[in-house]
DNA sequence: CTGTTAGCGCTTTCAG
DNA sequence: CTGAAAGCGCTAACAG
């Protein structure tokens, strides 16, 4: 299944020695290759093609420079999920580009709720990382500011030292809560986890302090805003919370809001893939949209166009680049843009 | 948006100074703490925090002990569409799974299709490869072989010296195309890219040996011992070329087909997407399915049981794994598993 | 339980 | 244009 290097691993030195030339002149012959004559350079090719040498070892050179040349990406506890998690897979795609582009790896590290997590950013060898959203109280935030490394967490915590990049949640939030709402007596909300245990629950106006997520607590002040701009009281609203951005899981929401004594008429959800699962428990349960039920999502995917869905436009790809720009060294990040799309699930 | 080391980086013989230990006892504090007295223990480890000290080098630790922890993944040309790809996402899932058990990290290789993609192979600081589906003639398959490390390729091309991790495309393209061509008088298939290109375009009986990506090729020849089984033949089925896997693709290849003179009765889909694709044309076409037309998929994914759709049943998270747990030395994979699923889109 | 020695493979000086 | 020296930061191996 694999080749173990059967043949000892070949060393610069030997293909200088057997080209004939220094060390440097081999060097040289990689790094720097018009400062060495054509025939020294040739020698040099030679010797490494006989001896089946493969260039300089990235590890020996990482040390001697100082850099490693790969961006490190923490994807907080869901590791396995982020991968299918669109909005995610894009932001990885952000930053790959940038990656691409400048010749840098990006590697994924591999945090997994447990109390390693910490051993594991501080062994990467990486010259800078991205923290994709995560909670307040996430050790892992605390590890990657240990290692004095360039570093920005997307979305939330803002931390001293680390960069930020993200859009203005609690604003989108109260611009897509007003659509949301217009017209609404009971409105509710289908929420992203409010806590790195991810448990799932029904709660009424909950205290939006206590939400350790930040982009999850700043949409939830943002709903409330809106809610109370529309003269109704938060500790009415009935907040469900999903344990991962899937489908499945908002329309599990949506049937159990539906189901209640007192079912909502507008649901404002955090994401298209919860809106779509919305949607979904909407027609189960024979409710027109937006006539019985106004319905919003969140990010403009590419599914919130078929759906007719108001939503939240905002480009994680973008934001994904942004990122691996700015740990890069290039210039800080603005706040990200986002924007409303109204659709069809909405009440004009 | 970044910390840069203003405070100049602290090494463990600092750290051991300011203990008052020698290096030895600070080093073995952090990689063997049973070998120290808690005396010594708690006096370096004092003086880390201080100091602010984050641990060994991951730089210095690599070269010393030849080994970087991480798995090197290449993810062929199309970098920013692999994240956009569901089974490649699945994939990357099935590594990381992997990865987050041994403690690995997972640098993704930032192929460009470049001249240069062999120089950040060599360059990648990885302790094995794994290798995302590519062509026979791609030249990062040569370069992955240099580096003498443990490697293996998924789907194919299968290399000496690389280990591979596949089913058995030919048989299931076969065994699903025998269910979509059941009965059917003109057959077609909707086909992943032929090379590396990834032209677009309609061919009728493709000459399979100039197919240059293995998996596509023995999947076309799969289908074609299913066509000529059913008496019919291959220079008489078109097979349209699609650049990317995705639905839109599939549409517009199926939308082709049957707006032509002579329109398929069957396609079979090189995966579910495209075949989500193709049911959408045929919906446009006024087309009924399996009556008029039998649509077949690829991968079971989770959207081919909503559209009853027919297909092959594999799971890339497993394959994923399997290759990650292959190149970290574990046992030979053999073949992977995959199945028929008949559902409601061919004929019985 | 602790320390000394040696050197991983390479590239940055600085001299020829 | 080429080379000699020095050492990046750490840890295996072997003493004490």
């Amino acid at each position: 299944m694999a080749d173990p290097d059967s043949s000892k691993r070949v060393t610069l030195t030997q293909v200088a020695r057997a080209a004939g030339v220094s060390v440097m002149t081999a060097s040289y012959t990689y790094n720097q290759p018009s400062r060495v004559s054509d025939e020294a350079r040739a020698k040099v090719l030679a010797a490494a093609t006989e001896l089946g040498y493969a260039g300089p070892d990235p590890r020996a050179r990482s040390l001697r420079r100082g850099t490693s040349r790969a961006l490190g990406v923490v994807l907080g506890e869901h590791l396995s999920y982020a991968f299918e998690d669109p909005q995610a897979a894009s932001f990885l795609a952000g930053i790959a580009d940038v990656c691409a582009e400048h010749g840098y790896g990006m590697t994924i590290l591999p945090i997994t709720g447990a109390v390693d997590d910490a051993a594991r950013i501080r062994t990467a060898a990486v010259d800078a990382f991205i923290v994709w959203t995560t909670t307040d109280d996430d050790p892992v935030v605390a590890a990657v500011r240990a290692m004095k490394l360039p570093a920005v967490v997307h979305g939330g915590p803002a931390v001293p030292g680390l960069g930020l990049v993200s859009i203005d949640n609690r604003a989108a939030a109260r611009a897509v809560g007003d659509a949301a709402f217009a017209g609404a007596k009971r409105p509710a909300v289908v929420s992203f986890p409010l806590t790195r245990d991810r448990e799932r629950g029904l709660i009424s106006g909950p205290d939006t302090t206590r939400v350790l997520f930040p982009v999850t607590r700043h949409r939830l002040e943002g709903y409330r805003q809106a809610v109370e701009a529309a003269g109704l009281a938060w500790k009415d609203v009935t907040v469900a919370v999903c344990r991962r951005n899937d489908p499945s899981e908002g329309e599990r929401a949506a049937a159990m809001l539906l189901a209640g004594p007192e079912p909502p008429d507008a649901i404002a959800a955090m994401s298209d893939q919860l809106a779509a699962g919305v949607l979904q428990a909407a027609h189960t349960a024979h409710r027109s949209v937006p006539g019985d039920l106004a319905v919003t999502g969140w990010d403009d995917a590419p599914n919130a166009a078929d759906l007719g869905l108001t939503t939240v436009a905002q480009s994680l790809r973008t934001q994904g680049s942004a990122c691996a720009q700015a740990v890069l060294g290039q210039e800080a990040p603005p706040d990200s843009p986002w924007s409303i799309v109204r659709r069809r699930t909405t009440r004009p």
